[in-house]
DNA sequence: ACAAGTGATGTTACACTATAACAGGTAGCG
DNA sequence: CGCTACCTGTTATAGTGTAACATCACTTGT
């Protein structure tokens, strides 16, 4: 899996995927992919960056698509629900996630200085956390795993 | 490393000897264990739970030390940046060190349903997703490592 | 067509978490 | 003594998140 978000890609594609594929995905699950949800799914997307929810507010309440914070947060609940966007807890922020369709335990890897996050993979932590936590009795049901540090260009 | 807080434990002998290594390695250290720090030490060390600020501070505040939040998050703050305590991010609470004079890379196992929280090692996990990150340029500078789940009783 | 049920949205008001900024206190030191 | 460094106290406010209730839209069974 790469670590999408400091790499160089086709970020148009990258978006307009991603959009077919939650699209095709809630179709499947019968979820209704609203245009809330969608537009914020959207915004997520313009940027390989963490998102706060009052960071979409603003653009959402332009469009009249709402005006209040529970409008996003709704989204931001549905999206990552449904895992089309991931939460950054060390920054109370949002992402939408860079690897949809992949089955994946999500790490990331995030830029102080410049936001930016990348998305990872956590499965081989999840391996042997498994085995310590199975050992203490304790039954994982969600991994949180982040990194703070410098991405390749804020470093240099 | 055991995972220490599922298990039973002598634990007024746990937080005295957290107590007492706590001094002397503020004392090492030319830190100063000032008694608002060190009672705020002492209330999160009485659970092997995580405590939000604003749960110590009413204590803090019946007992003359302080009865703003700015107080409480400066305590918190001192003993969070010396290794002291730990920070959960995904409770946004605090928790005493419980593996005070080991180096070590944190993970915690949280209990949903009854809010106590182990601590684990993550070492391991720190290797392989060094690799990850060494791979994508990016410098590692603090980790967390937070798992939600149910821990043994609350399983039962 | 109608009634009832389900899920999405809109809105108000509020709770919880955290920090900026400034004032005062205390201990060590030249 | 005067200076510095650090800790504490206080006010005020910023940032993050939710409860609760009203409304709307769509489906489903009758």
């Amino acid at each position: 899996m790469s670590t999408i978000g400091f790499d160089h890609h086709d970020h148009s594609r990258c978006i307009s995927d991603t959009l077919t594929t939650a699209e095709a995905r809630c179709r499947e699950q019968g979820l209704q992919f609203t245009p809330v949800r969608r537009r914020v799914l959207e915004i997520l997307l313009a940027e390989h960056r963490a998102l706060g929810a009052y960071d979409i507010l603003p653009t959402l309440a332009e469009e009249g698509l709402g005006s209040q914070p529970p409008v996003v947060y709704r989204a931001l609940d549905f999206l990552v629900k449904n895992g089309l966007a991931h939460r950054i807890e060390l920054l109370n922020a949002y992402i939408a996630c860079a690897h949809l369709g992949e089955a994946h335990a999500p790490a990331f890897l995030i830029c102080r200085e410049c936001r930016l996050v990348a998305e990872a993979d956590a499965e081989l932590a999840k391996g042997r956390l498994g085995d310590a936590a199975q050992d203490a009795g304790f039954t994982i049901e969600r991994m949180v795993v982040e990194v703070e540090g410098l991405c390749p260009a804020c470093a240099a």
